[in-house]
DNA sequence: ACCATCTGTGGGAGCGCTCCCACATTACCT
DNA sequence: AGGTAATGTGGGAGCGCTCCCACAGATGGT
């Protein structure tokens, strides 16, 4: 009797057909409006919004994701099982920076785990189905297929770490170079003269640039750099346990070890305790990362902190332009695709 | 050149009509079948199955979205800051069951941090833009305005903890009145006469049930209630500090307390250590989550567990359905729509 | 006075699906 | 044999948007 057949199945939105005609005015000016054109006058403007704002309208995401080909959403892939991710504040940390970077814009985020392989399956298939107009990639492996298959889809995505000095997707990365400098350079400060490195698995690209620093730092400071004070660990506890016993073996009389992560130096801390050598008096401790662990380490222990809310934040930006340069009429000059945040030594007893 | 002017902007994609065209069938049939319609011969749905694969086709979201007016997403909605949703297990175990029981499932999670003001406003545009198919609410406080315009929406919803004994919306939650006489019973078990009860707080249902089954468990062991027995806390460590303080004025003679959580016996354990009085010799004390706290409190507290993860599984079990009772041909008669879950004594030294 | 330009604006043509009606075809009764 | 009811199948008509072309009207140079 009202009207003449709105036969919609829903419970009948708006939409912006019916915004239009309330507001005296065609569809394209409308869409115009909602989108920001500047194209549009200010007094079409002021009545298509108020009509907006009368009728509640809402726009229909599916069908503007269906119409411009995108999807207004991002995700954040996290290829580990989900305890990982909530044991490590890394991730917390991370995932604050991206949220803020994102709240000042109409992007959704998606957390998709890709901890196994029925689940990095599904992330496949949801890649394939281009339900995102952009990934993030955090702590992926050297040998992960996950950032050739993006670019394959020609899906634009960030990388947290670079996988190599000339990584092919845009990076965001901390100081690795400069944060083992800094390790180094406090050591040699206290008067340290054999420092040892636990160095962090050789296959990761910032375990490689740590090495540099530490390198450098020496060889700048006049020191010359014993091959023998520098052993393999892969970050975990246990290597670093397997990588002191082999120091102290081969140079007895070192001073000062610099691990290449946390836990690595806690397995350090105890191989160095079971040997009677006190902390810091006889030996100087420095571990990488900040977290938890060091500051609950028996001494608390000086640590290379990195900004991880900062690189959540820096990826996200990197990842918006990234999109935004591949849309139609943005012929901008693509900027810097490489970031690279400084860390900081937060120094504790045990140096 | 090549043929005649597809002019897609997507780097072409296979499209359904596309997939019809290879199989030598209509586009309706190829709908069927990436459907899982029964209504279609098995020589066709081979023919399309086949041009499916060869083709690589991936049905476009957007456009089933806008067709069928779904989005084969659920959001979980948490209304507390991300910090808290990571220092509690409490998050993770649920998110754990809610995955599961969507792995084998089209659908996509979501997860809406809704904490502070801005985020709720968030999320009321994303609820208003009905881009999700359902919501799942945790840890929802009896005054949010959420669950009603969840309703006003029209959006199914299912809630973790219902509101009150007739919670409208269909809900999931662990036997809380079991739960607390499960505690009591072992107290009495154990010979204890005086047990005093320190509540949660009042305006939360699960800690009225836990009240009750406070109650029933004493007087269906033929003893007499003492009101001055149940004192009213807050679940928090200070709530129980004053309440543990109230009932030592009060009863002094008591050997028991049944908290009404973790964190709240902690508070209690303080009060009765400083009167005094030994844990479990003089005092006995039981808990209710379960929590890290309980592992590691002095003495491991005795305390009853939830079955978290198997609640975020029954709540995405519950949506499923409210979700499929609500699409067309399916007027399957409504089945209960509150789960309740039992509860585990989980016995320990402090009792 | 004329034509070239620039601003706003309207609305057609799709985007790739699902829904559903119409139409075969085949199967099963009387 | 005729009828009725299943069973498969094709394809039109949308879903609500964006894109873009066409065009009216204002503006400005010659």
């Amino acid at each position: 009797m009202a009207g003449h057949g709105t036969r919609g199945r829903s419970g009948g939105r708006p939409t912006l057909e019916q915004v239009a005609a309330r507001a005296g005015v065609g569809r394209g000016t409308v869409s115009r409006v909602i989108n920001g054109s500047p194209r549009v006058s200010d007094a079409t403007r002021a009545a298509v919004e108020a009509a907006v704002a009368e009728l509640g309208y809402v726009p229909n995401t599916a069908a503007r994701a269906l119409a411009a080909n995108r999807t207004d959403a991002v995700a954040l892939v996290v290829p580990e099982p989900e305890t990982r991710f909530f044991a490590e504040p890394y991730f917390s940390d991370m995932l604050r920076g991206v949220g803020a970077g994102l709240s000042d814009t109409e992007m959704q985020l998606l957390l998709i785990f890709a901890g196994n392989d029925r689940k990095r399956q599904r992330l496949a298939q949801y890649l394939a189905a281009h339900r995102v107009d952009g990934v993030l990639l955090v702590s992926v492996h050297a040998d992960d297929p996950l950032p050739d298959m993006l670019t394959e889809l020609d899906i634009p995505a960030v990388i947290s770490g670079p996988r190599s000095a000339d990584e092919p997707l845009p990076s965001v990365d901390s100081d690795n170079y400069g944060g083992a400098r800094s390790a180094v350079e406090h050591l040699l400060a206290q008067g340290r003269r054999t420092i040892a490195h636990i160095t962090g698995r050789m296959d990761v690209y910032g375990a490689q640039r740590r090495v540099d620093g530490y390198r450098d730092a020496l060889r700048d400071a006049g020191r010359e750099v014993d091959e023998l004070l520098v052993v393999e660990g892969d970050f975990t506890e246990e290597g670093g346990r397997r990588a002191m016993a082999r120091l102290l073996a081969h140079r007895p009389d070192l001073d000062a070890v610099f691990a290449a992560s946390d836990v690595t130096a806690a397995g350090a801390r105890q191989v160095l305790r079971e040997a009677g050598r006190r902390i810091p008096d006889d030996v100087s401790l420095v571990g990488y990362d900040d977290s938890v662990i060091a500051r609950h380490m028996e001494p608390p222990l000086t640590s290379v902190r990195q900004p991880i809310e900062e690189m959540g934040r820096a990826m996200i930006d990197l990842l918006l332009a990234e999109i935004a340069d591949r849309r139609p009429a943005s012929s901008r000059k693509p900027g810097r695709r490489q970031t690279v945040l400084p860390t900081e030594l937060v120094v504790r007893s045990s140096s």
